[in-house]
DNA sequence: GCATTCT
DNA sequence: AGAATGCAACGCCGT
DNA sequence: ACGGCG
């Protein structure tokens, strides 16, 4: 295997060192992970993916850069490997170089390989993920040409869960905010704004001795007033940056130069294509989900040593937010009202990158707190608009509005009051198996609140904490974590407690066991987490719009959307019939005109989070078989193409015992009225053995009978019993009904199949959809809705959630949960044969 | 619909 | 890249 | 032994 460096002979031979201003060496202690995308108008305008791997970068030349949408494959030629530092410049090659023009730094960040990349490179694929400031989540490169000599490569962003979700990358250096063409064509953004600010009649000030001391908040509450702008209020570390005589400090509050920690925002402080400003903003580093960690960025600023902290800059980079600019090219902003300095902050700083313009939504306080924290921020930070920038001063202009968490707990124990009423509960929460107390809330319940969950509390009254409290208050009385209350709380304290909690009700809905501890401040956290932030579990749908039903008279087309519509709407019914129990998939990826295939085999694709049960299907061979027990998971499957879903009679817990016996009413050329007559023979004889028993349609142009078992039979007796119900009704309707399988045989009767009772045998789910032109689905039925005029296929995926919200309850309630008395029914068919 | 393999 | 391929299964019964 | 059936 050839070494990195090594290989860096074809660069420097195409280079003269003191003609060009790029980088030779690799000196960066970067951790060996660094990537970058470079801009670069050379004798074509291009993009160079660079790859560090084994001390120096791996390129290709990207003609058409990077695209975000997973469809949209780019062309990449592998081109000769570069230094690592050339990851760090961004500059004009000059005439008669090789490579001369203007280059800027696209996109930097870590990247992190997902197999090995000497042996992808070998192979001609590489799989990683970036984490830049554009883009973001799993790429692909893969070699195209038909030798392994080939340069020609392919750049293909992987569907995840940044696909759609993130805006198209802007064209600015993430540096310096210069686009190419501004870089090669010699612009001075620092001249044209010395030029406006002297326009604007700015007094021209002496820089101050000393830099400002930023400006302080006081507390306040949401509202919403004209007049008043609110910004996100970030969880971090106030700085200030400062550009002057070509310096860069980064002061924070205690007027201590942590640049040294932050080389990253240092460097972006310096690209600026400006000489003297001074910047007010916030310090973050991100935590795995995406919003600041405060944990994380303690952990970040603990790294001192040089090399540590090279290495840190890229896996764990911080961001600095900025919200102000005091002053610029020597102009004094400070008095300026605060959107006038904010625009020039905005013009200052490039779109994407280290250093990010923080934005503001006018008037509208109440409703963007609401939103900031439901989205888990820290609050926010109202402002007058036309107010001046007052250092050192805590002012009424500037308000910080704290966003308060609303979590579940557990109570542990209580502090009596009397008979029925308590003054405090002890709550808990679970961490891991353990439970761990968080402290005591007493305030937000009326005295009726309190004197129910007393009651209900008083029934778990126990001897033992369920978790240990460090000041045990005087008269407790513990329970056991059974009871779940909602609470409102400012934040955790640093010993782990709640600070101000209010109690919001009894969470008489949700197990204790449910309450899982809140991250808290100071929690250990993984130190770099290598999967890409989750924006939150959701499965993505795709091509909603696909036609999978054409158009009937009277009905337009129906599309994939409204089937995964229908299955969103009807999951809260429909789960109870799916939970437990292995699936069957019969999948029309390109709808009912289209192909289709039976899949029992939870494809290996599946996320991790939809269940998947092992089953012996043929002796030796056993199949992962999927389980829906989820409205996600139900939707993730049907989003596969999924039409119908077929379930077994049994649950995993007891694969052997069906739940129920079930007979299918297939027509087959018999009228339905037939069917119907069936039914009601069916019917007739159930009840005479005193069998409880249930009706839905099978989704087609038949009827499913079903009987509950309560677990007494195994699948053979169950088919047994089927079939002595089935030939009871044959000997009672010979002209109508039969066993027949041959369709000639049958001669127009209805087959009454009990065979569908067996190991690993299903039927259409419960309010399945059916790949049929009415698009109808499998409905349960009252047994008075057996009358003339029933038609299943006025069963639809347009309309089965409504018939099911206005029906007072399902018509199949029981089915999962009577039985029968076997021996008294078997004896009772006997009698009826 | 999606992964995998072939060209 | 673009195209093709696989994605289930077994017992029943009549010939 | 094969083929249609669900």
């Amino acid at each position: 295997m050839k070494s990195g460096k090594a290989s860096l002979q074809h660069y420097h031979d195409k280079r003269i060192p003191g003609q060009t201003p790029e980088p030779f060496a690799s000196t960066r202690a970067t951790g060996g992970s660094v990537f970058v995308i470079h801009q670069h108008a050379a004798r074509h305008n291009h993009f160079d993916l660079r790859l560090e791997v084994n001390g120096s970068l791996w390129s290709w030349a990207v003609p058409k850069g990077p695209s975000v949408d997973p469809a949209d494959k780019r062309l990449a030629v592998h081109v000769e490997p570069h230094p690592v530092d050339y990851a760090w410049f961004e500059g004009l090659i000059p005439e008669g170089n090789y490579g001369a023009g203007a280059m800027i730094i696209w996109d930097r960040g870590q990247w992190v390989p997902l197999a090995d990349p000497e042996e992808g490179l070998d192979k001609g694929k590489l799989l990683f993920d970036l984490r830049g400031f554009k883009l973001h989540g799993r790429w692909t490169l893969v070699r195209t040409g038909r030798s392994k000599d080939s340069r020609e490569w392919l750049l293909i962003k992987e569907q995840d869960a940044w696909v759609g979700r993130i805006p198209e990358p802007c064209p600015e250096s993430v540096l310096s905010g210069l686009t190419v063409t501004e870089l090669k064509s010699g612009a001075q953004p620092a001249v044209e704004a010395r030029t406006r600010l002297r326009r604007s009649r700015l007094g021209c000030r002496e820089p101050k001795a000393s830099p400002p001391k930023p400006m302080l908040c006081r507390p306040g509450k949401p509202f919403t007033q004209a007049g008043w702008v609110f910004e996100i209020k970030y969880d971090g570390y106030r700085v200030m940056a400062i550009r002057r005589d070509g310096t860069v400090q980064l002061l924070s509050r205690s007027g201590r130069d942590i640049a040294a920690n932050f080389p990253e925002i240092a460097e972006a402080v310096a690209a600026l294509p400006y000489d003297d400003f001074i910047l007010d903003g916030e310090l973050v580093v991100e935590g795995p989900d995406g919003l600041p960690s405060f944990s994380r960025l303690q952990q970040r600023a603990q790294i001192s040593r040089p090399v540590g902290v090279q290495r840190a800059a890229i896996a764990l980079p911080a961001r600095c937010y900025a919200f102000d600019v005091l002053c610029l090219e020597g102009y004094d902003l400070m008095p300026r009202p605060l959107l006038k300095r904010k625009q020039w902050l905005r013009h200052v700083l490039p779109g994407q990158g280290p250093i990010r313009y923080v934005d503001h939504i006018e008037k509208q306080g109440s409703a963007a707190f609401e939103q900031a924290t439901a989205m888990g921020l820290e609050g926010l930070v109202a402002k007058r608009a036309g107010s001046s920038y007052q250092p050192g001063q805590r002012s009424d202009d500037w308000l910080k509005i704290p966003a308060l968490k609303t979590d579940d707990f557990a109570v542990m124990g209580l502090v009596a009051d009397g008979k029925d009423d308590f003054s405090s509960l002890l709550l808990a929460a679970l961490d891991g198996a353990h439970w761990v107390y968080v402290g005591r809330a007493g305030s937000g319940l009326n005295r009726a609140e309190r004197r129910t969950l007393r009651h209900a509390l008083d029934r778990h009254e126990s001897r033992q904490p369920a978790a240990t409290v460090a000041e045990t208050p005087r008269g407790v009385q513990w329970v056991q974590p059974r009871r779940a209350v909602e609470v409102r709380y400012k934040e955790f304290t640093r010993a782990g407690q709640l600070r101000q909690p209010v109690l919001l009700r009894h969470r008489d809905d949700k197990p204790a066991a449910d309450c899982l501890l809140p991250p808290r401040p100071g929690d250990l956290q993984q130190p770099v987490a290598v999967d890409p932030p989750q924006p939150r579990q959701r499965v993505i749908l795709s091509n909603q719009e696909k036609e999978f039903w054409p158009a009937v008279k009277g009905r337009p087309a129906l599309t994939k959307g409204d089937m995964l519509k229908h299955y969103r709407a009807i999951a809260r019914w429909m789960l109870p019939y799916l939970e437990d129990r292995p699936i069957v998939m019969t999948r029309y990826p390109d709808g009912i005109e289209g192909g289709s295939f039976f899949q029992h085999e939870a494809p290996k694709f599946l996320p991790d989070w939809i269940r998947r049960v092992p089953l012996e299907r043929s002796k030796g061979t056993t199949t992962d078989y999927i389980v829906i027990d989820s409205e996600d998971a139900l939707l993730y499957i049907a989003n596969l193409g999924t039409i119908p879903i077929h379930v077994w009679s049994s649950r995993v817990q007891s694969i052997d015992r069906p739940d129920y016996c079930v007979l299918d009413l297939d027509p087959k050329g018999a009228p339905f009225a037939d069917v119907m007559a069936v039914a009601r023979e069916l019917h007739g004889i159930l009840d005479d053995a005193e069998a409880p028993h249930f009706l839905k349609t099978s989704g087609g142009s038949g009827l499913h009978i079903l009987i509950p078992l309560g677990g007494q039979l195994d699948h053979e007796q169950s088919k047994s019993l089927g079939e002595l119900i089935a030939r009871i009704c044959i000997r009672r309707l010979p002209d109508k009904s039969t066993i027949q399988r041959a369709v000639e045989l049958r001669e127009g009767r209805v087959y009454l199949d009990y065979l569908q009772n067996g190991r690993g045998k299903t039927i259409a789910a419960p309010f399945c959809a059916r790949p049929n032109p009415a698009a109808s689905v499998s409905m349960p039925l009252k047994w008075s809705e057996l009358r003339a005029g029933l038609e299943p296929s006025r069963f639809h995926i347009g309309n089965a959630a409504r018939r099911m919200r206005s029906l007072k309850q399902d018509p199949m309630t029981g089915l999962l949960t009577s039985d029968m008395d076997v021996t008294a029914v078997v004896a009772a068919l006997g009698n009826l044969e």
